[in-house]
DNA sequence: TATCCTTCCATAGTCTAACTATGCATCGCC
DNA sequence: GGCGATGCATAGTTAGACTATGGAAGGATA
């Protein structure tokens, strides 16, 4: 099944939702849940997926601490800050008001 | 009122649905109708939209040709080829399959 | 034992495309 | 005269997702 790119910019949203639900994930959960929920349409490349992660550290958007899996497999874990709350809702309403203007243009069009 | 930018690669399927009820269109009219039909959500700059014309022209996607406006103006005109019309079902279906993708991620997660 | 897949992290380098800034020209209006 | 709107175009910058590559460790299997 053919898999698509994520339009520039959306990692950072998706990424954020998927960890304002949870505690705390590491990176290859984070890549794995995105692509489950997206039902298997969307695929987080690890070369997109951790500098997207170490910007999001730079930003304050998360913080890392590592730790060890289930499987106990050394893992950094990644939780959202209050800063990356903001973000979140600042993404996830940007996002739907273009994604509207957009359907209006092509709609409309 | 605050603009947002327009993601990486709809600009293409924006210009395509915006020629293909139109028999023909110049750039300037093309940037005015997409800011229009967005409520003014989207404004295309000029720097995105004539380089993006140009590729289009590369690709096949659309025929141009110079004339004048109603306002006697000097203008580029631009027209669909069968390749754009291809072209822009392709980017739509694209766009609905990933637009949902990351809807139903930023709904799950 | 060797091999291979999966899990997990990370960086270097490439590439697309939207952006800013800038230049040009003409028209109408004040 | 100046200014805004209409029109085209290019140069250079930038963000960010990509490919390719490297490593390490676990489990399974032959």
């Amino acid at each position: 099944m053919h898999r698509d790119e994520i339009p520039p910019g959306t990692l950072y949203l998706m990424i954020l939702k998927t960890l304002a639900r949870r505690r705390e994930l590491h990176g290859y959960e984070i890549a794995k849940t995105i692509q489950q929920n997206s039902e298997d349409v969307l695929q987080v490349e690890e070369g997109s997926l951790y500098p997207a992660l170490q910007r999001m550290l730079v930003k304050g958007w998360v913080k890392a601490s590592w730790g060890t899996t289930t499987e106990n497999r050394r893992a950094r874990f990644y939780r959202l800050t209050p800063l990356g709350r903001k973000q979140l809702e600042i993404e996830q309403s940007q996002f739907e008001r273009v994604v509207n203007a957009i359907t209006r243009v092509i709609q409309t069009a």
